[in-house]
DNA sequence: TTGTAAGCGTTATCAT
DNA sequence: ATGATAACGCTTACAA
């Protein structure tokens, strides 16, 4: 086992002094075309690698991210982070994911452990449970301290920085447009509480459209769940005794489980109901039949939130500007809102 | 914008030495008991928390670890990281993730990237590409540093360090039992390419199970694919032509794109053909009909693994003895292997 | 052209 | 009981 390699041993091996061959290596002007050439021969022969950590203390930069999440086992948070990586390996970051699993207690944990000199800068989709309490001190926090703060889809107003959202209102009404110009008009919302910043705006989304097309918001086909563990029963209770033409769910895990219950009831779908979801995922692509839905781009929100993180702690950017970049959404048509076999009856 | 406080600065408040703070803050014995009030309720006051950087460089620790992945866009990776990540979290390490997109090249960066101080060991799971190539030098390298390595899934013989898998044969071969015992006879099997570690195994598994009950394996009712984006063509292709009263996917997602098949053959699952997949996942639980499946504890390994690699920095293994630890794996019957409703004719 | 020294924020050792 | 100093690995004035 052999340990890595420093300047220092370098410069012993070649009987040098440290700082000749940091310059070396560097290719410092002041130092001898010789001494560069051997120096750099030996680091390259040996593999040198200079010190990451040493290097942050140093320059007192990381060039890391921290990237807090609510979750992750879920498509589109998972596409976020393939999208941040991207950008931030593509510009030499590193990031730190930590995951708040929706707990507020664990967010503000997690932002400490990083805050103390692990990262630059965090990028941020705050938890149900934040969002909840509407506590945001530990982000406030980490800005008062320097540290740029990105946040991601689930944002709050309260908070001054750099965000990265989709138009949520506006891609619920597009899918409920769509689900209307289909000849639609029971039509049901599966939805979060409110405080979920997203669920909310989509539930609006959905109501703009209804008023806008001069139907009546039937508030009895409007279904918030709390917590998606038992989301299977309450669908199934809802849509059991409720005649609807069609079904508007705010993720793919409702329309899933909407499709079942209307199954279930003996229905099918698109013939009799159609189901429409948001947030593009594998079970929106993969499920029979497969579902329509709002595409939420999570690759190109992380991609971008990546970007403005980085160009703030590069100082490209204004300090007191800070932007919401809005990602747009399209809709994507599959089977489940494919209107052709059977007219409704 | 207020900067992190650091030790000098309390020092300085407080007029007494940087030494003095530190060591006043880590309840040293050798300070008075009023200096140490004191520092402490400034320290606390004005909320002092230690430079983790700075910490690292001293100690030679970074307390982080370093998880490569294959990607993350899966089922199966995520509830790894979340296994990984509950463990770190709960014994105060971070975790830097980086994704390889199954590219040789971007795992060989990531890991020399963090190999430069950035963590302390690394889990890693290696890309697709890597495996095919068998080209391992990176490992061996941060190995030979003295940086632990746990592969998890998707391992490799030729390297010797610790190891969380689960056993893909016998998971495999119980999930074709299942399909046995349930009166199949002409079971295809959809998997992956030879050198993907896993596929391979979940194949033999898949074979054994035919031997041991004396079913001749028929070649014509395997298929091998590369990769996974035409995979729903491949599939369709190939059970447009075969008669068969059961599939075996290796993953869920080809076990989808199996009864998407079917189905569109104008076959049923689980009446005309009974369909079982691996890794249970969202997709599994959610298709209609849901997918039996093989369960393969993502979190657990995850969890495994985070274990084996903080015991094995915090040297409380022996260092020469490495372990393989396998996860059990079970069957999880859904209603795509629910053979009730109507009998093979 | 090369080397010395200070400093990034800590902690440990060794004075005082 | 407190403080000065060195060290972790590196960079960068500043000296030589």
């Amino acid at each position: 086992m052999k340990p890595k390699l420093t300047l220092k041993q370098i410069a012993f091996e070649l009987d040098v002094s440290v700082s000749t061959v940091s310059k070396a290596l560097r290719d410092s002007p002041e130092i001898g075309e010789d001494t560069r050439q051997k120096v750099k021969a030996f680091a390259k022969l040996y593999n040198y690698k200079p010190n990451n950590i040493a290097l942050s203390l140093k320059n007192r930069k990381t060039r890391t991210i921290g990237l807090v999440l609510p979750e992750i086992v879920h498509d589109f948070f998972a596409t976020v982070i393939s999208g941040i990586e991207e950008v931030a390996n593509k510009k030499g970051y590193n990031v730190i994911i930590c995951l708040s699993n929706n707990s507020f207690d664990r967010e503000v944990m997690n932002m400490e452990m990083l805050a103390n000199g692990s990262t630059d800068g965090f990028i941020l989709s705050v938890a149900k449970e934040t969002q909840q309490k509407r506590d945001y001190h530990h982000l406030q926090e980490v800005i008062n301290q320097g540290m740029p703060v990105v946040l991601v889809d689930r944002v709050v107003d309260e908070i001054i920085c750099d965000k990265v959202i989709i138009d949520d209102a506006e891609g619920a009404a597009k899918a409920v447009q769509h689900l209307i110009d289909s000849g639609c008009r029971s039509i049901a919302i599966i939805t979060t509480v409110d405080y979920v910043s997203v669920g909310k705006l989509r539930t609006n989304g959905y109501l703009n459209a209804l008023r806008k097309n001069n139907i009546t918001v039937n508030e009895d086909l409007i279904l918030k769940i709390e917590d998606i563990d038992q989301s299977q029963e309450q669908i199934d209770e809802f849509l059991k005794s409720r005649n609807v033409d069609a079904v508007f769910a705010v993720n793919e895990q409702f329309a899933a489980s909407a499709v079942k219950a209307l199954v279930s009831k003996g229905l099918t779908v698109p013939e009799d109901v159609l189901v429409i979801s948001f947030s593009d995922g594998e079970l929106s692509r993969r499920f029979m039949p497969s579902l329509s839905t709002v595409n939420q781009h999570g690759a190109e929100m992380g991609a971008r939130a990546a970007q403005l993180l980085i160009e703030r702690l590069e100082r490209v950017v204004d300090e007191e500007r800070y932007q919401t970049a809005i990602i747009n959404t399209s809709l994507i048509e599959r089977e489940s809102t494919l209107k052709t076999k059977k007219p409704v009856v």
